[in-house]
This record gives structure tokens, C-alpha cells and sequence, in this order.
DNA sequence: CCTAGTACTTTGTAATACAAGGTATCTTAA
DNA sequence: TTAAGATACCTTGTATTACAAAGTACTAGG
């Protein structure tokens, strides 16, 4: 048990929402959704991004396209679908919610 | 894919610091856990919560005594280690910091 | 061509939440 | 005293999934 491991445990449950929302605001490839996430210290490697990516779409959440690029092979650049647009949405009050009911319950005040 | 398996999802993450911050306010039994975090909207059943204290005392961050029902069997109540409560404060910070980078990931502004 | 860099994919493993069922203890009431 | 019901804790099997590591494929430059 450490706490490397919590972690993980607690990214795990907001990468899909993170990613969805990565790919709202821009057309991205995964090397993108690397950086940004990195960026924000959401460490994220390719094992995981990769297959998530698929899921996604093949859930109908995500589309792509690709696109040539001038320093090496091909990227696929996704896009959210409407109804990727929809369960982000969905995802922004899921959010929401799990911050008030943990804040709530981790409060230092015993009756609340 | 449905927004109840998201929740579920964002829930795991953040299950074992809610259960040492509830542990940590009061010594409780298992039954007060669940109802505490049924109340949170944090749903969790028998089959999840009752490994997870095994796991979290067999790694040092609980302790437990049997104590005598009037209306039952005994039961196990539990209490935070020392280990535990450093571990606890150790998640509270961890906690922030997923929730300032998730907010940060997510919000509607695009260059930020 | 060969090498280096970039991009995407696959495979095997470990962790773990959950559903479902099981065991044990205690109280109540006939 | 015993059967039924409630309470409490535990176990097993399954599915999901993040990650590590290795693999495939494409491009550019010397």
C-alpha cells in the first residue's frame, strides 16, 4: 500500500472524463492528449490511451479521421460525436456530484 | 456504456480515502460505513467494503475490536492506526490535487 | 537502404468492485 | 426449546481495466 497506488486508483475513475473533455475543445491525436494530460499531472502512458481511444469510439462517443503528417506516419485525429458531446455533459454533473459527496464525507466536521 | 458505470468508476477511486475519513471521525462498525456512505451517495455493497477493511488493516491502517450487539452478533469496530492517520492526511492532499487538475482539464476554457 | 523518430496496436498481468451465496450469532415468539 | 428472522461477517467467481512491455508500420534524412 502506498500512496502511488491512490493515486492511480483515484485517476482511473476521471480519465474517460478528462479525455472526453480534451477532445471537446479541439481536434487532437493521442500524442496531444498525452501532453495535456501530463501537463495537468494526470500521468497517463500509451498502453492505456490507446485502448481507451477505441473503447470510446466503438462505444460511439469519439470519431476520427486521419490525417497526414509531415514528421512521420499518419495521426488519427478525434473528434467527439453528439453523442460524445451529450455524455460529457452527463459526465460534468457525475463530476460535480462526486466532489460535494466526498468533500462532504471527508469533512473534518464529525455531524455533517 | 452508460453514465452509471462512469459513476461507478469515479466512485473506486476515491472508496478507501472516504472509508478512512469516516473511521477516522468515530470508531464504526461495517454497517455504519455503508449507511454513512449510502448517505454520501456513495453507493458501495457487503461483497466491496468488507475486503476492502481486511485489505486496508491488513496493510496497517486500521485496527479493530470486537464489541457485544444487544441486538445481534459481535461486531468488528474500527479504529485508525497511527500509520493510518498519516496515510489519511496523505490522501487529503492527494484528493485536492486530482480535483484542482481535473477542474483544471475540464474547464470549458480551451487555453488553460 | 539503413537508422532514428513517430504513431498506433497488441498481449499478458495484476488489481479490484461487484453479484451472489455462505456461515455464524443473536433475538423473539409460539 | 425451537423455528424464523434479523444481523454481521466472509468467500468465491467474474468482468473490467490500467499498465508494462513488446511489436508493427510509416516517414524522413543521410
Amino acid at each position: 500500500m502506498n500512496i502511488e497506488r491512490v493515486k492511480s486508483q483515484m485517476r482511473k475513475g476521471v480519465l474517460e472524463y478528462c479525455i472526453l473533455s480534451i477532445i471537446s475543445k479541439d481536434e487532437v491525436y493521442a500524442s496531444d492528449i498525452l501532453q495535456t494530460l501530463k501537463d495537468a499531472k494526470l500521468i497517463v502512458v500509451e498502453g492505456t490511451l490507446y485502448p481507451l481511444l477505441t473503447r470510446l469510439k466503438n462505444d460511439g462517443l469519439l470519431n476520427y479521421r486521419w490525417e497526414e503528417s509531415t514528421s512521420g506516419p499518419p495521426r488519427k485525429y478525434y473528434g467527439l460525436t453528439e453523442m460524445g458531446q451529450k455524455f460529457l455533459q452527463e459526465m460534468d454533473v457525475t463530476w460535480q456530484e462526486l466532489v460535494t459527496s466526498v468533500n462532504h464525507t471527508t469533512s473534518k466536521n464529525k455531524n455533517q
